[in-house]
DNA sequence: ACTATATTGTTTGTATTACAAACTTTTTAG
DNA sequence: CTAAAAAGTTTGTAATACAAACAATATAGT
């Protein structure tokens, strides 16, 4: 009876698969309604999220998004485009890039951040300090149990 | 100090933002890479798993789905041309068709979904039985409490 | 040093996803 | 009975993603 499916009739009994996805769709909207608010994707914001602590080679950055490296060029190159991130020659191998983000980037990645921040804690803000707290270990038993997402 | 990446590298101290961001994602990835071994896309999952119990005008899928009604027709047309889902003319409404799930498409549903439950419960392994009640119970609590999502 | 191989990233071609605006057909309102 | 609204489609555009082929550089083996 699960429902894949962010539709929110009839939330009776949620066995633990719909509540998991339900509630990953829930979040996943939040992520992509501030993003349209920046004219950023979801897939932008990860890679300026990356981009605020490293300066990866695209093949990293392939890696990390668990993407096809021959989809990271289009990527960088549209947000180098807008000026969010640029491409730095690697000094110690002429083949290679390391991506970073420029002022701007971290300007919207700072901004996108917040309201990220913002809207989560609006999520949960029916629930208790304890209940929070619960969800947060709950949540992060199950992340550190669960092997490399991105392959 | 936020990823909002699905890296895996330092799951220290989770914040509730990072917690639920990252979890958002391992779910996403469960269900994307799932998808891709019957060459589906989560939205297309999405779509058959509002047809389980339910025939769908067009509009009303788009509506579910958080989509434009024009995103619906290719997506609908290229679920018909797998055989996966048939349109049925409205006898009420001779512009409006209903969307329904091929046996095809049920099959496919249906073995998608059980994998979906083995992913999920394996994902949730390492949690107790009183530990899995509780991530329901916070999980609907936030889903409850948060406006329709797919607006 | 030199050649063979591996690695890094781009290019090309294809398909899906998504939207907005214009359009067709049918329905509903006045 | 006509005007406006509604249901879907079409058209055009852009982002996303992959795979295979390619160019340039780096590394290994001899």
């Amino acid at each position: 009876m699960s429902n894949y499916d962010d539709s929110f009739d009839k939330l009776e009994e949620l066995s633990m698969v719909d509540s998991l996805v339900q509630l990953s769709f829930v979040i996943q909207n939040i992520l992509a309604k501030i993003g349209t608010q920046h004219d950023l994707s979801i897939i932008q914001i990860r890679l300026l999220g990356i981009l605020r602590d490293r300066e990866p080679s695209m093949l990293q950055l392939a890696k990390h998004l668990g993407l096809d490296k021959s989809s990271i060029t289009g990527l960088v190159d549209r947000a180098q485009r807008r000026g969010l991130v640029e491409r730095t020659v690697s000094q110690s191998d002429r083949r290679g890039f390391n991506v970073r983000a420029t002022p701007a980037g971290w300007k919207i990645i700072h901004e996108v951040g917040e309201q990220i921040e913002r809207q989560i804690t609006l999520v949960t803000e029916g629930l208790t300090g304890e209940e929070r707290a619960q969800l947060i270990a709950l949540a992060s038993k199950i992340l550190v149990t669960t092997p490399g997402v991105s392959r």
